[in-house]
DNA sequence: TCCACTGTACAGTGTCTGTGTACAGTAGAC
DNA sequence: GTCTACTGTACACAGACACTGTACAGTGGA
């Protein structure tokens, strides 16, 4: 795509910068800021953007065309697909799925109590990002 | 300590052993459960109740005592030390804390999305701590 | 002093992350 | 058809990381 949304990423993090590439973009593609059909920058122009390897950048792409996100094709443009309704995951693993999702937000909530954000901003957080998911 | 509050690790999951380790026990401490001259199982005991090496034990103690949870010494049981109230950082650090935190909540949000857990379950998670943070 | 416990140090191994480089497919201009 | 400039891919390499095996050193009670 001529013009795409802009990533950021912050080399001087522990998080790996692919992983932070894939999380970036599959915000994007969450909130709807990317729809199907949108084209994706070249490995090799996001990579000269963001500062790393296209390679990795490749290693990103792959990590969520993996997860039904993008259709790549060596020679073309990476594409976002259309990411028909899939059947919503049976009761089982969607506990699951909801028990892994409570422990890492209590994780993430701990840690940066410890680092002294106070209780009051990361209630506020929590309840915002409510307000916005539905 | 004679009965430890109880820890679980995936050793299946990408994440690190001892990073599992430090997240669940920071845990503990933020919450209360473990209180200031509280002691740790040693690294040879929690390493055998976990299935993993006492070092990786031991390195996760580190870390948290880095942090000023706990206080280690050779020779000794590793100890949960009072947690001056220390001055809440600057209004500009915790500012930036706070964009930190939104971000990874926002890119947890969205992988759990991904992953089909619903809306609903996601906002319902994030209410539910929020109202137990404060 | 002995012994059973504590945490520590360090080298070795396998894995992960990112890079350099060469390769192969696609599409438009001629 | 053939250039050419662009796509993504493959693979070996280097460095860092996560974890382990093993030997060591400090502590405290019998």
């Amino acid at each position: 795509m001529p013009d795409a949304p802009i990533i950021e990423i912050d080399l001087a993090s522990p998080a790996p910068a692919y992983r932070q590439i894939v999380d970036q973009i599959r915000h994007l593609l969450v909130t709807g800021a990317l729809k199907a059909g949108a084209k994706l920058p070249s490995v090799r122009r996001l990579a000269a953007d963001l500062g790393v390897h296209h390679n990795t950048v490749a290693e990103a792409y792959r990590t969520l065309a993996g997860e039904g996100w993008l259709e790549i094709a060596q020679g073309k443009a990476v594409c976002v697909v259309e990411r028909s309704a899939r059947p919503a995951p049976p009761k089982q693993e969607q506990q699951e799925m909801a028990l892994s999702f409570d422990r890492r937000l209590r994780n993430l909530a701990a840690e940066m109590k410890a680092q002294g954000l106070p209780d009051r901003a990361i209630a506020q957080r929590l309840r915002l990002l409510a307000e916005e998911v539905g």
